[in-house]
DNA sequence: TTAGTAATTTCCTATTATCGGAATTATTTT
DNA sequence: AAAATAATTCCGATAATAGGAAATTACTAA
């Protein structure tokens, strides 16, 4: 092993030497095996600490990864996926309101339900991950498609759409013009266009270039849901919208 | 987010923009995302492409993650096992000898085989991970047992021997004879102790200040394992031993 | 093709960090 | 308590860095 000339690779060659030895290593050990003079490591890795890519542990005397290698590393090795990073928006929506929270995703020409959150008690729920969602009766498709170029939402309205209820717009004109109003007023709303009962809500996820490829939503009994404020439930759910575009934004996944 | 003040501060937050991004930057995104000036980006990614953090994509545009970057962050997130660092070892004694070839460690007051390679032509093997070896009736436990304290020593040997074979030793004494040999002679011999017709070799593997919590050796039935060169075995084993102990220490796994 | 723009790379010097020997202080060990 | 070992501080010579500017190269659009 050849010694590390420059001062970054001193700095990696401690920092690898740490990472062979998980209970840790005091710093003149640090300074033999990497082959530097001890008032040497002793600046390099006090460097180290304050940047918290190394921690001195509490007897004071050893070095072991800090937080932030370890975060670096598990990111490196496990990307967090869409998934991982809304799960807690998901959870704070359901702490909010009581009801299913769901992250829904524009794949091909089908919108899917990928991620969901549920109240404690566990009441049944119709939105679960992997369930495809009809893209003219379902909250969270909708707030997509409202969202995409119109040759897109030409062609997929251009194909049958099934009835499932009553309420479920089945005319291609009438669901242009409600793509329309949620453009307006920012959030989707499908009250019994779907499961019979069951009223939802769901704003679509900002990606990069105005591109819309998720959307984020909450889903439940039409009884329970009209007692919550819209205007309540509209402001969390883009809260909410916006923290998670944040994220994938930060992680260049949009 | 604060801007990086120190050089180190620096790299790191561009080891952790790339990471935030497994399919690339470009140079320009990389120095805007840090907040620092394009030709210090330009220094910086270079140097950390020099020693191996950061690879230059194909399309010599786009900055990933590079080779021993990846290697830190899994030996940080999962440290190697015995195991994975003995794999190698025993696989070059499978392919030398054509027997199966095991790790045995030392667990308690049990020696247990703890991973095993063999031949391609996949023949009965007697000798099978978490097999447990009766400690004076096959050559792995012997050569353990041979370097362990008296006291230890002889506690172990107090309890009942069991009789496997014709040729198993049963008497505590005589397999303290045993020891003494194995001490002497550098390795183990089991021959038809355990297993009907089966001979096995081990040496230990030397942990720091003497101590022996492992053994390596091969096994196989006496016709064939008789036709091997002992002292070939011997010598064989014994660089498996030394190599598996050199990494065992480097990661201070003893 | 040809401008025109953006990105990359090289060059340069004031600034800053590093290196490591030596001295000092703290901590063990004997 | 004395000696030995380890940790830390200090400091001047050395080396790396920062970032502006200029040169080069790659991309884009007319």
């Amino acid at each position: 092993m050849s010694l590390p000339t420059t001062p970054l690779a001193r700095y990696v060659r401690i920092l690898e030497v740490l990472v062979s030895c998980p209970q840790g290593l005091t710093l003149t050990q640090i300074s033999q095996t990497v082959g530097i003079q001890a008032s040497s490591a002793h600046r390099l890795v006090n460097a180290l600490c304050e940047i918290g890519l190394v921690d001195r542990r509490a007897d004071s005397k050893t070095f072991v990864l800090g937080a932030r290698m370890e975060r670096l590393c598990r990111l490196a090795v496990a990307p967090p996926s869409v998934i991982d990073m809304a799960e807690p928006e998901l959870h704070e929506l359901v702490r909010e309101f009581s009801e299913t929270a769901y992250l829904a995703h524009l794949n091909g020409g089908s919108v899917e339900s990928i991620a969901t959150a549920v109240p404690d008690d566990g009441e049944m729920t119709y939105v679960q991950p992997g369930r495809v969602m009809p893209i003219h009766a379902t909250a969270s498709a909708k707030a997509i498609l409202a969202h995409q170029k119109p040759d897109i939402v030409h062609r997929l309205l251009s194909q049958p759409l099934a009835r499932y209820t009553d309420d479920t717009t089945t005319d291609p004109q009438q669901v242009m013009q409600e793509l329309e109003r949620i453009r307006q007023q920012g959030f989707a709303v499908c009250d019994n266009e779907l499961d019979p009962g069951v009223l939802s809500f769901a704003v679509p996820v900002q990606g990069a270039e105005g591109s819309v490829r998720y959307a984020i939503g909450i889903s439940g009994f039409s009884q329970r849901m009209r007692t919550k404020p819209v205007k309540e439930v509209a402001t969390s759910l883009r809260r909410a919208s916006r923290t998670l575009a944040a994220k994938l934004q930060q992680f260049h996944m949009v």
